[in-house]
DNA sequence: TTTTGAGTTGTTCGA
DNA sequence: GTCGAACAACTCAAA
């Protein structure tokens, strides 16, 4: 269906918060008049979003602003249930379209079929799109048709279904704003208050973070420049500057999946990159995962909160609420751990193999729910992903789909020599231990007694003992998981 | 329908 | 120090 130059459009801005590579804007850029919307969604259905994303979201909505003002538009924001406010507002405005990036969880995908259904009863065309993926739930299948359940087999049937699409190049310009007289729930950016005041904690955020297209275009050339040759083996290192530090963009959708995965293409074409065809396969492989979380998300709705493997329901876990306190304070007596733990609140980011050795002490050196840390990771990370976030949750509980086996124990102190060797990441985010000579930065307890007053520290006062002794951690947690009932169907 | 090969990320122990 | 085996058994996906 042709739009009609003459017509109202009224694009519904989600996690798309950019011009580039945003066909459902794109669409609605044809009309004769746009309205441009980002709503704080307060319909009791939908998880929040955490404190971190909300600062990310309000630095985006503010550089999303400015780039629609530079092409003659403006983002209106609105407050409350968006079932009722879409409707509303395309109806006050007298919109024939409105367009949206589609998203993939059980909450969002009924409010947006009951808006759609609703907008048609008006007369008006909603027109959604994929802005968000590479490859979409709905078109991998096995050839049983059913969902894919394994991560490689899933990969390998997305590579060979067709080539990632071309990413679109953003509006040239913009249609004029519509007449606007009132419109229901409208407020300020600052009336959101995603921004912390007191106290204000997100001094780290601002030293890590440019939110925004501009920020996140930088890091994907700064990535390529500098993090990209070696990524193969040193996306295992937290000392190391060789992630991509995508995520957050890509959650929030400040930079589009098919433009990282074009700008990449295209580098190692024009041979601006030394990275290896491995290096090259390893970095789509984590597009890949995170594609692969959306699938399940997709197929499993209850990902966030029910265990995938139902043998999990029976599991029993601690509630020990000073461990828990502990973990999330960065105080666990584990300098790996605890690095992570501070490097998270107070970057909203955590590297991801710090992610796993983390999650893995939670897990199995405390045993506590995954939930817990699910929850926590969900309020503190800028890149918080419905998809992801619960599914790396449930593959380190060994409760997901393709699973870590239950004797997959990380010792961090092993995991912490192995990729922070010379303990500078550890140094970074746990000062009070910086002195300790490397031998001991991963094991402070076991550094003699003058080697720990030399570097001033003492242990149980300014750094604490380990809370659990990892071996006898080891074995509890060994215990409990093969106590599990042999697995049980999912299907 | 049955069979077969494979499955992100680890640790420990003993030779 | 290095290396292979054991740690379980299951499910998935395709042939």
């Amino acid at each position: 269906m042709p739009a009609s130059p003459g017509a109202i459009a009224l694009h519904w801005f989600r996690n798309d918060l950019r011009l580039d590579d945003n066909p459902a804007l794109t669409r609605a850029a044809e009309a004769g008049a746009l309205l441009a919307i980002y709503i704080d969604e307060t319909d009791d259905t939908l998880r929040p979003r955490g404190g971190a994303q909300k600062w990310f979201v309000h630095h985006a909505l503010a550089r999303l602003d400015e780039s629609l003002k530079a092409k003659g538009s403006a983002l209106v924001i609105l407050r409350g249930a968006s079932r009722d406010l879409v409707p509303q507002v395309a109806k006050s405005i007298g919109a024939r379209h409105v367009t949206w990036n589609r998203r993939y969880g059980q909450a969002e995908r009924d409010l947006d079929s009951g808006i759609k259904a609703e907008l048609k009863d008006a007369g008006i065309a909603a027109e959604s799109f994929n802005g968000h993926l590479l490859y979409e739930p709905m078109e991998i299948r096995s050839q049983a048709g059913g969902p894919m359940r394994v991560f490689t087999p899933f990969w390998k049937a997305c590579r060979a279904k067709r080539p990632v699409e071309a990413p679109l190049p953003p509006p040239a310009s913009l249609p004029p704003l519509p007449a606007i007289d009132h419109l229901p729930g409208r407020v300020s950016l600052d009336d959101l208050e995603f921004l912390p005041t007191k106290p204000d904690w997100a001094g780290g955020l601002r030293e890590t973070w440019q939110p925004g297209e501009v920020g996140a275009q930088k890091r994907l050339l700064a990535f390529l420049a500098k993090g990209f040759r070696g990524y193969a083996e040193d996306r295992n290192r937290p000392d190391l500057p060789s992630t991509s530090m995508l995520s957050a963009h890509l959650a929030v959708g400040d930079i589009s999946v098919r433009r990282v995965w074009q700008v990449t293409e295209q580098a190692l074409a024009a041979r601006e990159t030394k990275a290896s065809a491995t290096d090259a396969e390893k970095f789509f492989a984590e597009l890949g995962w995170r594609e692969f979380s959306y699938h399940l998300l997709f197929h499993y709705p209850t990902l966030a909160s029910v265990n995938y493997q139902p043998k999990f329901d029976a599991f029993p876990w601690v509630t020990d609420a000073g461990a828990l306190a502990a973990w999330q304070k960065g105080l666990t007596g584990y300098p790996i751990v605890d690095a992570g733990m501070r490097q998270l609140w107070r970057t909203g980011f955590m590297h991801n193999r710090v992610r796993m050795i983390v999650a893995s002490f939670l897990i199995k050196h405390l045993l506590t729910d995954w939930r817990a840390g699910e929850a926590w990771f969900w309020d503190t990370l800028c890149d918080a992903d419905p998809a992801s976030n619960a599914a790396s949750w449930q593959w380190v509980a060994g409760s997901g789909a393709d699973a870590a086996p239950y004797f997959r124990i990380f010792n961090p102190i092993t995991q912490g020599e192995k990729f922070d060797p010379e303990g500078h990441f550890v140094r970074t985010h746990v000062p009070e231990i910086a002195k300790l000579p490397d031998k001991f930065i991963h094991c402070p307890w076991e550094a003699p007694g003058p080697i720990l007053a030399r570097a001033g520290i003492r242990l149980g006062e300014t750094y604490p003992r380990p809370i659990v002794s990892h071996d006898e951690a080891r074995g509890r947690a060994l215990e409990a998981f093969k106590a599990l009932p042999a697995a049980a169907s999912n299907a």
